[in-house]
DNA sequence: CATGAATGAGCATTCATTCAT
DNA sequence: GATGAATGAATGCTCATTCAT
């Protein structure tokens, strides 16, 4: 009986639990879409629940306030690249050149797929409170440390140059970003496989050893 | 007479023009301090006043509104590019790649001059009204211009490859630009001056024709 | 069988009704505790459900309102005073000074058993809409009744002058009060039973005839 | 001519003060003509500029915010208080009696200008910030000193019994408060001067010396 | 009976903008 | 030219109340 019990409460729990993620998920897709467009500032609380279909009251009770609805879109974004750039690495086999190829790559479409937000998390961080900033600092940290182990990798391999692998990790992020941030000039000129093809071409230059 | 009276208009016009000039100079110096520190919106206009010394009402006889003076204050750093990278570029000879290397250095030495400016630039470029946003795009293809004609001058002397100038230009205003943008992260182990060095090695490999 | 069933919906009536009357005192004792703390119009209806262990939609099951939950806690208060003044008036023998003296004491002593929750009578009573404030007039007269005729005895008794009944017993009834309004200020010198004492004594003195 | 120049900034700035003064004194009337009747927290900001004939806006540029507002309303009270309370006092000359009857003939009347008012000042003084509450507790005690001086000058001079001064303070101004607070019971059979009369015969007697 | 997710009206507060002086 | 008092629309957020489960 107590077992019939508790495996009720806990169906009842996991329904609930869909439930809030659901909930969530449709309020952060909302103000991601809102905000991305309108900018924060100018993106009203009564925007976001118009969008997403429900009521402003629901949202605080989700998010406790505009700023923390902020962050969780950020932080959303971001867990994007955290996510996906090591898997793209993995996948790309042993070859340093290749893995850092694969991380360009990645961070390029993941760019792409999620433009205007990008643009967003750069317009927006630094109206963020001091903690929401740090766990945005972090997930940067995070996504691009994989990558300056692929860099890094590509140096003792000696198929790159001896060259900071942090500042190139930097680049390879800002390039891939700068693809949503001046998207206004550069696709009146490049489509984004050109994009990627011609600035690897530069970034694989960039840190080749220069041949005797 | 007539001619002596055209004469006092004139003087006076002049004096009444400089007056002119010296308010609007004094107004988008406080505006951009302010803005840059505090971000666009919440910056209010009693702010700009006070640190301009002067009173709101003021503001609005040099300034339609605070949207205008938002892009008054980014023109006004945009020009600040646009006037001194084809001069940098002139002062450095004829050398292709130190004409390169000068407009890649004066861009960084204006961003660090500004920095907090320039994020501004960045943060709330999208928020402006159509003609606005007209005018900086318009700024920014300026001031690439002559750096692109640089690279073009390289490539046809054959010190660099066959690139894509555009891209290039792309890189080097956006290299720059992100001295401000992730000073967070790379004033951590980087100088301003070691920087430019190394971005400079990278841009400049990342251009230079493979040894055969 | 009708009967049978008459009996079993009776017991089922009865134990209903007890747990009726359970919840209503559960949901009263928090709404007392929470509102007398934090006033009224600052607590929630979420903060009472929360302190009574129990969800908000119950309380509505319970009381109409909010408006009508403050009523009952008020009424609750006052029912207070209604029902041990005149045991403790009974209780305190046949001497009119006696009885007088005791239904002081009483209120005093009600008072500071409640002390915040009579501040909150005085702090909401105007808010309240008109069909309840008739409930809690009639309370506070009938309260003032046994007190008035107490008095009212005493007069005829000879043992307190001619003076207007109705008003000692808003003195009476007032004086209580104090012990809670202004307790803040009326603790820094006095405990209660010094306070009871003293006032006491003023207030003998006020009713009892001059001496020849 | 600087004087000249003086004068004038002296004249504007007169005539500027004149004007806030008499805004202040706008503002501070509706706000306690609609405070005391709908109550603090069920008076919005916008009621009160409407009452005021001025816009919402304007009530910030004079008070911080709502319970600032609520602050000034108790203290312009319980200032009146404060000022008449010693001028009654001095008036009523040198018999203890006389001035220890003028102190309650003046309070009740205070009372009875502002008996709404006065309402409110016991209802919303437990909402206050700290420091408000703390100006109005000074304002108080500041009233009662003087009738506390009176009742120890009576003692002084033995026509008082020795009774405790800071008690019967407290009973005066609860007497005086209480033809607000129990407005609705005590006008049905009294009238204000009625009121005054009766209650200072008990209050009298209360502490006259006891007949030999 | 009991829950608590969902609603949406209501309110304090801010701030760009105007205009009488 | 210059001021700053005055406006009032806009917005974040709360919370009493309802109702599907």
């Amino acid at each position: 009986m107590g077992q019939a019990l508790d495996e009720r409460n806990a169906r009842q729990a996991a329904r609930t639990d869909a439930r809030v993620q659901r909930r969530r998920r449709q309020i952060l897709d909302a103000a991601t879409e809102v905000m991305s467009t309108t900018g924060f500032h100018a993106t009203s609380m009564q925007a976001v629940a118009e969008r997403a279909g429900i009521s402003v009251g629901l949202i605080y009770q989700y998010f406790g306030n505009k700023d923390e609805l902020l962050v969780a879109v950020i932080v959303d974004i971001l867990e994007d690249f955290r996510d996906q750039v090591p898997a793209a690495i993995a996948a790309a086999g042993e070859d340093p050149v290749d893995r850092f190829g694969a991380a360009f790559r990645i961070c390029c479409q993941v760019v792409e797929a999620k433009r205007e937000a990008v643009t967003l998390t750069y317009r927006e961080s630094r109206t963020l409170p001091a903690d929401g900033l740090e766990r945005i600092k972090d997930l940067e940290l995070q996504t691009a440390e994989p990558i300056r182990q692929a860099v890094a990798d590509g140096i003792d391999a000696g198929v790159f140059r001896a060259v900071d692998a942090r500042l190139v990790v930097h680049n390879v992020l800002l390039l891939a970003h700068a693809w949503a941030l001046k998207h206004w000039n550069l696709a009146r000129f490049l489509t984004l496989d050109q994009y990627i093809e011609q600035e690897w071409a530069l970034l694989l230059a960039s840190v080749s050893p220069r041949a005797q």
